[in-house]
DNA sequence: CCAATATAGTTGACTAAGTCAACTATTTGC
DNA sequence: GCAAATAGTTGACTTAGTCAACTATATTGG
């Protein structure tokens, strides 16, 4: 997905905004007879102890020769230890000394009455507001590679209502699909929950490391031997990534475990992206009918995959449509 | 309300994270014959043209000196022009020359590769969550005093599982109520939907002016004269604020409107503040039945409010509850 | 009207923060 | 066993920025 000029704008106008108010906190510490600097390299040591100089270094960026005057000024008053490693006679452990402890700990204080000040000035909304932005940059940057890894789970609460809002607003945003549709799928979640058999019905969340929900789908118990596969959804910012896929495998791969002999499904003409996951995952299309639904006509189409014996995962491994013999 | 330890060690972990990082998008600058305060100056000046010194220096946090010395060597390169203020001859006005904006290009440039490269890192996921909490941090800056406003307004498609999903989660939460709950919310969710008669029932939700839903309310119909109160609540964050009463006095003021003789309500007897909020609305306890529901031994409670004639009005002037007579 | 005070900008002298490179001591890998 | 790499130190130096005194201009108060 390519990357917009108005993204990195906004960005830098963060990056320009929060400067500015780091540089307003760092500056209330520099009322000390320390430097940024080496408050930063004290509070790395007081929060680290044992840590080396080489990583110090490395993580604050800073010269070897430098950090090593720092350090040798903290010994010279006093505020630091240093013992060589057993394991390395080059290292030297750092640790910070009781007095050392008793000059960190005003400025860790002071640190924490201005961010007490800082949140204090917003209101409850606003605050949780900033701290939950704050999780989801740190959680944005922190997989490898950046690459938001998904696993799926189970359903827990909140689940079923996130389910009925993430397919009223983007049906709604996607399709122009009115509220009925909402509605429906809220006496779909209602049900599933008042009638659930955990062992022959499922529902599955999507979940990113971050936590956040990014697509779900549900079976269910339908008549004897029949599965039905539902409410089969994937995030916009997560398509194209193979979930969709990954849900509807792990929906197959437990309807065959919990031995329905079928699944079924009932979707519309128009949406195609789904009915290519259910095409590719060996589901045929066995019913075709109009209706007018939602505040729109649609076309709803049912397909049915096998799931018992030979000649069904013969055709699934085909490649879902198999030859007329 | 007050701010938590854990807030402000959220806080202080995400300056220390992210300035980690801008550190990293500035290293890239300054691989110029410019130092990264020069850089700083220089945008400031091509994206203000006719700005003077006294404000940057106030806003840059530079001192006086210093950047007088810093413009004097952009004007040495032919970088930037200075033309004395017509209205204060103290002051000089600050463009950078088309030299300059050539010098200043390819930095701004390299500082847009620098994020786009960032945000690229990034699957769609992950970046709309990014450039998200970005926004929201500013705007939680922004508002003048930090103080949420917030407005009513009426449902629109997700709301119904906002309302599903806020009410399984915090009452999971908050009270342990199982997801037999969540059901029952999706279930009335549904029904309203399905059965909405616009002119006699309706659905608020308050909203902050960042547009985070912070609660919500319903009035339905009931049997003939009735009006049912249903699904009071308020996120946290947002508890104190008299949103609350703002919603119950919405929902009392509809239902006058549309001709009710009185609302029923039926709550629980540990939900405190909300039966608060009732009984300063008016309202009186008319029932009270122990009964098991969500996985708990619960106390259910009918409440009600008389809405015609001049008594009711008197009885609700004089704080609520009546007396005998 | 004018002296005193404040503001905008400049310059000289200086300090603080940090860089660069060469050094010693130790470990690692061939 | 030894060259190369790493951890840490030190001398010399550069860069970034501070401090205070200056000039020019505007504002204020008596």
């Amino acid at each position: 997905m390519p990357v917009s000029n108005e993204q990195i704008s906004e960005v830098r106008a963060f990056n320009r905004d929060y400067t500015r108010r780091i540089g307003v906190l760092s500056e209330g510490l520099l009322d000390s007879p320390y430097s940024l600097t080496e408050v930063r390299v004290m509070y790395e040591i007081a929060h680290r102890p044992g840590v080396m100089a080489a990583q110090l270094a490395g993580e604050l960026g800073l010269d070897r020769g430098y950090l090593s005057r720092i350090l040798k000024g903290f010994e010279a008053k006093g505020l630091l230890a240093r013992a060589t490693s057993a394991a390395d006679a080059r290292r030297r452990h750092l640790r910070l000394t009781p007095a050392g402890r008793r000059v960190f700990a005003p400025l860790e204080r002071r640190s924490q009455r201005q961010v007490r000040s800082m949140l204090s000035g917003l209101d409850g909304s606003r605050r949780a507001a900033l701290l939950e932005a704050m999780s989801v940059i740190r959680g944005a940057f922190s997989a490898p590679g950046g690459q938001a890894q998904v696993s799926l789970r189970t359903h827990r609460p909140g689940d079923m209502g996130w389910v009925v809002e993430r397919h009223g607003a983007l049906y709604f945003r996607e399709y122009g699909w009115n509220e009925e549709f909402e509605a429906l799928v809220a006496g779909i979640t209602a049900d599933f929950i008042r009638t659930l058999d955990p062992a022959r019905e499922r529902c599955w969340i999507a979940e990113s490391t971050a936590g956040r929900r990014l697509g779900c789908i549900f079976l269910v118990a339908g008549e004897s031997g029949t599965a039905k596969l539902r409410l089969l959804l994937v995030e916009p910012e997560a398509r194209g990534l193979g979930l969709g896929r990954m849900l509807v495998s792990e929906c197959v791969r437990f309807a065959r475990a919990a031995g329905y002999e079928r699944i079924v499904l009932w979707t519309q003409e128009n949406l195609a992206a789904a009915r290519h996951l259910y095409e590719q995952a060996g589901f045929t299309r066995t019913a075709r009918e109009p209706h007018r639904s939602f505040g729109k006509d649609l076309v709803g189409e049912t397909w049915q995959l096998e799931l018992t014996g030979r000649r069904a995962a013969a055709r699934h491994a085909a490649g879902g449509r198999s030859h007329a013999t």
